[in-house]
DNA sequence: CTATGTATGTAATATTATAACAGGTCAAGA
DNA sequence: TCTTGACCTGTTATAATATTACATACATAG
């Protein structure tokens, strides 16, 4: 089974995510200023997928901004960083597992219990590029996100 | 090139899906309302992606209602018989141009001109399949969405 | 220290989507 | 024929998601 979806202790990777998210930016020489970081470890406490207006209700409880615009900053800025992922179906956000990784994202998203698992799928890109490049498209980004059940919640049901 | 992204008599392709659509719908027993009809020629018109709000727009200006609902429900029909798509990535809807055909859609959508094309992705959709099963994920429906510029866009740029 | 670019805070508003209920249409069965 | 029930349409109201615009603060290079 997938790490994702087996019990594991949340903090550790939730801790390990973050220093290389910080490693990164120092790298990079991108500023993870407070609120930026204070959203990044409210996406990996959570785990799960969450809404714009989800994280500014915690970052408002904290004393920071309470206006959407300081979510949405703080989010573009970590998708962009790739160290977030929007979902779209969802409108919602998730953290990324493999920061710095450089890889073609596909998200496994449970109906039931909203986690969201990166699965790798670096030559489904890589076919669906060839196919698009067929057609003259020029392929810049790419979102595959499938919706089903997560190993939990199949047995519960 | 694909046919999508090649100048082509326009009211012919969709005099044919509107045909073939009310042949599914008979077939089916589901019923083609006028709005649902005219919200499906509506997209075949457009030949790209149109927000729920942009057919309400036309809808109005028919004399149909002009409250939210009324579009939502007839794009929501539309979706659920697959005649159309909902193209996550832009809140918008697309008429289907491969309506009963049974397919896995993948989408390719312009950054500049929004003209959304289908991509055959049979097996791409097998592949991520199997992946997700290896990870003890069922797989119920996927969105394969991806942006770049179009064979004329590019051109231009 | 001060000019500059970047980040944050806030108010206002735009865009997308749904809930809840009333009335109309139509076909099947009493 | 009349009634019933399913479904479709219309409308009001509101929820949820997202952006624009502008003011203030803050870091850092010059």
């Amino acid at each position: 089974m997938h790490p994702t979806f087996q019990h594991h202790d949340h903090s550790h990777c939730a801790g390990d995510s973050l220093a290389r998210a910080e490693a990164l930016m120092a790298e990079r020489g991108a500023r993870l200023t407070p609120v930026r970081k204070r959203v990044l470890e409210i996406l990996l406490e959570a785990h799960k997928a969450l809404g714009a207006y989800d994280v500014l209700q915690r970052l408002a409880a904290e004393g920071y901004g309470n206006q959407p615009p300081v979510a949405y900053r703080a989010l573009d800025f970590l998708v962009e960083q790739g160290l977030a992922h929007r979902i779209q179906r969802l409108n919602a956000f998730t953290a990324c597992m493999h920061a710095g990784e450089a890889h073609a994202p596909a998200f496994l998203i449970c109906d039931r219990c909203a986690t969201v698992a990166e699965a790798p799928v670096a030559p489904i890109r890589a076919a669906l590029e060839a196919a698009a490049a067929e057609m003259g498209f020029a392929v810049e980004r790419v979102s595959l996100e499938a919706t089903g059940l997560c190993p939990a919640c199949r047995e519960a049901a």
